[in-house]
DNA sequence: TTGACTCACCTTACAACGTATGGTTACCTT
DNA sequence: AAGGTAACCATACGTTGTAAGGTGAGTCAA
């Protein structure tokens, strides 16, 4: 009974790489390891994907793909809508994808080519933003700007460990009071900012809302140089 | 004639790991490569680093020291000077330590922890921002805005190839048509930027002054809402 | 039916990597 | 001279990506 398996697509390859970043992180993510969840062996899997890098490029592309979907759907403008109100429906739609895959911006920014997705999703932003008032010297300035904010993240430094233990704050409260007389504000801001969560912030750092503060932050800024520069 | 030769110590290990990096990238600096350039065997490394993540994590704190040197040095508040103004200079100057090092941003943001000399950094950046009279709400967001900005980088999507050939302008006039016919506004920006380019921009495009306007529009952004807090 | 061709998958093998283990030197102390 | 202590080296193992060639089932021409 040598039944004749599914056969190794493109697209199998893709979708089982990126369940295994999704899963276990992109360092995980090995031809060996890979081709075993695809019950084949490693080499097989060169006939559908050209090596390693290919595979990571495809991958981005993946999420690429995900992103300009996700920031499709919510991009309709409504009547009432001005650029800024676009982007910013497109650049939270494409957050939460990315939310969905945290592994995306460090491959994405590691990666030493960008694919030409990418490249035909900022023409639309582009376009939103001329289309909008923004002149071309200004909208090129807020493309670099967002930077990778369009595609939903940004360089998170103090990111959680991203996956095992201790998610939550589990400062002890000696680390909090060394930590307070070794860096007297940052101790304060803790402190002070832990006191402020009872009220409308879900915890310790709610990085939605660091998001949004960053994207408004910059989309006010842009405004207030286009009204500037049409007034 | 067997001469005593100059003992290795994690200064000199470190020292060569920097000019690895700076010379070939990250991708070049394995053990072996790096023992080799210090006239040792590879495990004769391990006595000096406890392995080679140890390694990196020097080399992330080794690029934050000249950093905070560098914005240090930049950091002395003249006597008209507003927090902005401070932070600007220190920024700009933890600017030029990362462009003496190109593939630091990408180590920094790879790297699972971020070293102890991070915090201290940002904790001056804080107080600066503290006793500039933003809250510690208000201070804590501008710290998530300016995200690697403080460091001197930002996630450069459209960075260039890094090393290698073409660096400057290379489309051809088939490739700039090929790119207006698809992606328009994208070809708009680009020929519309190239024609102002005589002006004051230094080429296509001038990271300088795009790292330099989206500080701008960052630290408006912030005196606007500090002030409207205060007022 | 049969032989040739094709394509998907597998087996084996290799170089390069990080590093565990256990020498081997060179110097210092007494 | 004897012993101790670093610093450095040689060897080896497991894991990685992947080149090269083998195997076996399917299709098609005769």
């Amino acid at each position: 009974m040598t039944r004749t398996r599914e056969p190794l697509t493109r697209a199998r390859v893709l979708a089982a790489a990126m369940a295994v970043a999704d899963a276990d992180g992109v360092p995980a993510l090995t031809m060996r390891r890979l081709a075993g969840d695809l019950g084949v062996e490693a080499m097989s899997l060169y006939h559908h994907v050209r090596g390693k890098d290919a595979l990571l490029d495809g991958l981005v592309e993946a999420v690429v793909a995900e992103i300009e979907a996700a920031a499709g759907e919510a991009g309709g403008a409504a009547p009432g809508d001005d650029w800024r109100a676009v982007l910013r429906r497109r650049f939270l739609a494409a957050r939460s994808v990315v939310v969905r895959h945290p592994w995306a911006p460090g491959l994405v920014s590691s990666r030493a080519t960008v694919p030409p997705s990418v490249y035909a999703y900022f023409e639309q932003v582009l376009a939103t933003m001329v289309e909008g008032g923004l002149g071309y010297a200004l909208a090129h300035k807020a493309l670099h700007a967002f930077g990778s904010m369009a595609l939903g993240f940004t360089q998170e430094l103090f990111s959680p460990p991203t996956a095992g233990g201790s998610t939550d704050v589990d400062l002890s409260e000696a680390q909090l009071a060394a930590m307070a007389d070794a860096l007297p504000h940052l101790g304060a801001m803790v402190a002070s900012e832990l006191h402020a969560a009872d009220g409308d912030v879900l915890g310790w750092c709610d990085s939605q809302a660091e998001f949004e503060f960053t994207l408004d932050l910059l989309l006010d800024g842009l405004e207030a140089q286009r009204v500037r520069r049409a007034g």
